[in-house]
DNA sequence: GCAGGCATTCGACCATTGTCTAATGTCGTG
DNA sequence: CACGACATTAGACAATGGTCGAATGCCTGC
């Protein structure tokens, strides 16, 4: 059986580096790379046999945690590494709240970010640092947010698309579904934000970080 | 006759200073003062006498260049006059594009801020420091911004109702005026903003630094 | 296995939004 | 003063958005 293993950064050098990395840990997988989210999304539509994405924070196309939570929507079983030049350590917190696996900083040891993949392809979750929260490890992240975490693979990118300006037969057209889905999918969508309105959807959703560019 | 001066600042202090210099440029005038931009929207409605607002730029209930916007869509022919901590060079050319008149920093000399609230009595644009731009004196701000600096007050009205997810329905009660007209406004305001529903006229809007605070 | 929950799907029906046309009033210009 | 430009108002109609009920399929726990 065939695996492949998604490297998606803008940086051609950085994703060399990450395939090295790869290389070592499963020289049996194919190596996809991509430089823009678009393109990105495109291959994790593509490939079945996709085991693990290697997710740049800041890509072409995406703003804040957008590119997560798009890529975690379309294929929700495979596991995400966000790798982030130097944020701070609220980012991997978030990242995970939008569906990522696991957070590694580019600055850290190769040895950790290798164990981090074979960690990830194992089905585990890698030992990362979490949280330095006191004592509970609960998040007081912002109760909404949360729930955005939970929105389905489906309602994320409805959500993305009317964070686009799209109307419903837009978004019908290019998920390739009924209008009378897009329409039911809006309505969960904003029960779960507790909004009343499709533009009321839109701002709390870009408030929270949500956003594709063009 | 006489004449009211309105100084919205959400510092106390701060308002009793302003409030010294205009006893000293205009002892006739009554001074008003607010310190929310709800209360200052409120007084503006009242108050038919009103000769000029004094506007700190980061009042509560406000984000950004909002507060300057709402208060020169309630009365256009008031001039109002910003009063800001610390900003860039560059804040001082946007506040204009949102309807301000002058630009005052607060560690200005007692005698320049004297100078600009007469000026602004007198119906003159106080000379204080325009923008450093070479030569034409022409702005290089967005395009877009240009054009929600010429929305009518009742235009700019419905655009913060709408970016509070607001139905036509509720920004008709709430203006006072039919739903049809609304729907006009509406009509004006997404030509204006180079869009073609609401939803994309609130992003717009919003990411152009316009919004309202509960 | 099977019962319950949930995602996804959809059509029908009502609500909201947006366009078009047009009337009125105001303001500045020639 | 007359004229044009435009804000404001509004009704009728078309397009879009949102709710409801229901069917299907998947997965989990009993």
């Amino acid at each position: 059986m065939t695996r492949s293993i998604l490297i998606a950064d803008d940086h051609p050098l950085f994703r060399q580096a990450l395939a090295l990395a790869v290389g070592q840990v499963a020289p049996d997988a194919t190596v996809l790379e991509a430089g823009t989210l678009v393109a990105a999304s495109g291959m994790v539509a593509e490939r079945g046999d996709l085991a693990l994405i290697l997710l740049d924070l800041k890509m072409p196309g995406a703003v804040g945690f957008s590119g997560i939570a798009l890529l975690h929507a379309e294929r929700p079983d495979v596991p995400i590494l966000v790798v982030s030049s130097a944020e701070g350590d609220h980012a991997a917190d978030e990242a995970r709240a939008f569906g990522a696996r696991g957070f590694l900083r580019k600055d850290a040891d190769l040895a950790v970010i290798e164990d981090a993949i074979s960690a990830a392809l194992a089905g585990r979750t890698p030992a990362t640092r979490r949280s330095v929260s006191s004592s509970d490890g609960a998040s007081d992240l912002d109760p909404i947010r949360e729930r955005v975490a939970d929105l389905t693979p489906t309602q994320l990118k409805v959500l993305l698309a009317v964070l686009d300006g799209q109307l419903n037969k837009q978004i019908a057209h290019s998920l390739g579904i009924s209008e009378a889905t897009v329409k039911a999918h809006m309505t969960a969508i904003m029960r779960k934000l507790d909004v009343s309105n499709r533009t009321q959807a839109a701002l709390v959703a870009r408030s929270l970080g949500l956003h594709l560019r063009h």
